[in-house]
DNA sequence: AATGTTACAATGGTAGTACCATTATAACAT
DNA sequence: ATGTTATAATGGTACTACCATTGTAACATT
């Protein structure tokens, strides 16, 4: 019925006007704003007041702010870090247990999959396939789990690209970010884990070059949970 | 190779230490931090940097900072707000087209109906039920388009519990509110809409009553695909 | 001419002070 | 029992002064 009552803070007034300026596009990405002494005159309100608006627009991941000479309030071009940080904290405060976060993943991903099998033109198999190649050198010819689990993030980025929407390839960003902070306590760095993970790799690339939507899909989030099961099994059920 | 040089910022070290001290539970959800003029006293620095700190984890959704006597830093339980502020800002910087987050939101939604089939209890499908009943009377006894829509929404929210996946519940519910921000503007306000709505989800309610986990999945990416398109194609495809 | 050094100025970072605004509490008045 | 007022604690704001960082340009060195 009734709306909160604001409550009187300058600084918030500061937020609101800079935030709109720039998503009206008064300032792009790379620009300027003016520095803090030229905006406490603008605004008429003291340097404290701008340096929190600044601070809450840093925060907000619209601004980077910059030291010295030339330095000052550069706009950001937009970016998933916020959202990315936010959903970080949430799984920190042990808000979000970690199956939901596998349970979540295995949809986005397969899903992800069977647009890209929807989607794929040539080109986009040509670069998946090179992926995989070096996929396969670090496992057979110059054996390294942590340059092999590189190109296998490669692999799922480029799948997110190819299917063409921007909120899977953020989504899918942030999932994997925070599954891989688990990776490296909870998973035993073994040989035939990644074997059978390029295996699957292999069955999904061909679900996709045939353009088989169902398959990709299937084989993509079995291949999520089978992989994602190696961590759980190991160090327990906890959360 | 080589991390990046922190800038000394003082305010930063400020955040740092209270925000893992929030992590690592030594201030629960509803407590109190120390004034201002306290903690400036503990951490040795200026009360300015201690209030850009403080907007700083205020931004972050781990606080919430009241005026007066007893007022203060209190810390706020974990929510998803943030997350969701972050994807609205995407949204407005349009960055993510709105077609992408239409079909991201099919997909998610069709897989909580698929996981509510799976999980639901006798008293979720009576819960469901009571929505449903309201729906109804929103639409036959007592038409009233915003009413229908606020139960059309709890349906959806309810269906998110009795997934019994929060990260679902999270995304699902930052999506809706999104998408809510352009039903006003881009729906006309028939009674034909909502009458076909409530008889989607009429259909989706025995598919889960039913069990039919592939069935209540696509019932409801159904629904959300057909109800998104009474939007798009009223007033054109800017996105 | 190329390179290194220094001085300068613009800008953000920080501290401190003083005062205002808000509000819970308690004392007081009706 | 209710309304009013004084008080004190706390956040909000402004202002000042100075420090720290850094790009630029002038200068010095080789």
């Amino acid at each position: 019925m009734f709306k909160k009552v604001e409550q009187n803070r300058v600084f918030h007034g500061v937020v609101v006007q800079l935030e709109d300026a720039i998503l009206n596009g008064h300032f792009e990405p790379g620009e300027k704003l003016p520095s803090e002494r030229d905006l406490k005159e603008t605004f008429q309100v003291g340097r404290g007041a701008v340096r929190e608006a600044l601070r809450v627009l840093e925060q907000k991941g619209l601004l980077e702010i910059r030291l010295g000479a030339h330095g000052g309030a550069i706009v950001l071009p937009p970016s998933g870090e916020p959202m990315l940080e936010s959903l970080s904290l949430l799984v920190k405060r042990k808000q979000i247990p970690f199956k939901d976060i596998q349970e979540f993943r295995s949809t986005v991903e397969g899903r992800i999959a069977s647009l890209a099998a929807q989607r794929r033109t040539q080109k986009d198999l040509v670069r998946l396939k090179e992926i995989l190649v070096k996929c396969e050198h670090y496992l057979e010819k110059e054996y390294d789990w942590d340059s092999f689990l590189l190109q296998d993030g490669r692999f799922h980025q480029e799948l997110s690209n190819i299917a063409r929407n921007q909120l899977y390839s953020l989504i899918a960003k942030a999932l994997h970010q925070n599954i891989h902070n688990y990776y490296d306590s909870r998973l035993q760095k073994k040989k035939a884990i990644l074997k059978e993970n390029l295996s699957d790799l292999h069955t999904i690339f061909k679900a996709i070059e045939n353009g088989n939507i169902s398959e990709s899909g299937k084989s993509m989030s079995n291949h999520i949970v089978r992989f994602d099961a190696f961590m759980t099994h190991d160090q327990g059920e906890k959360q």
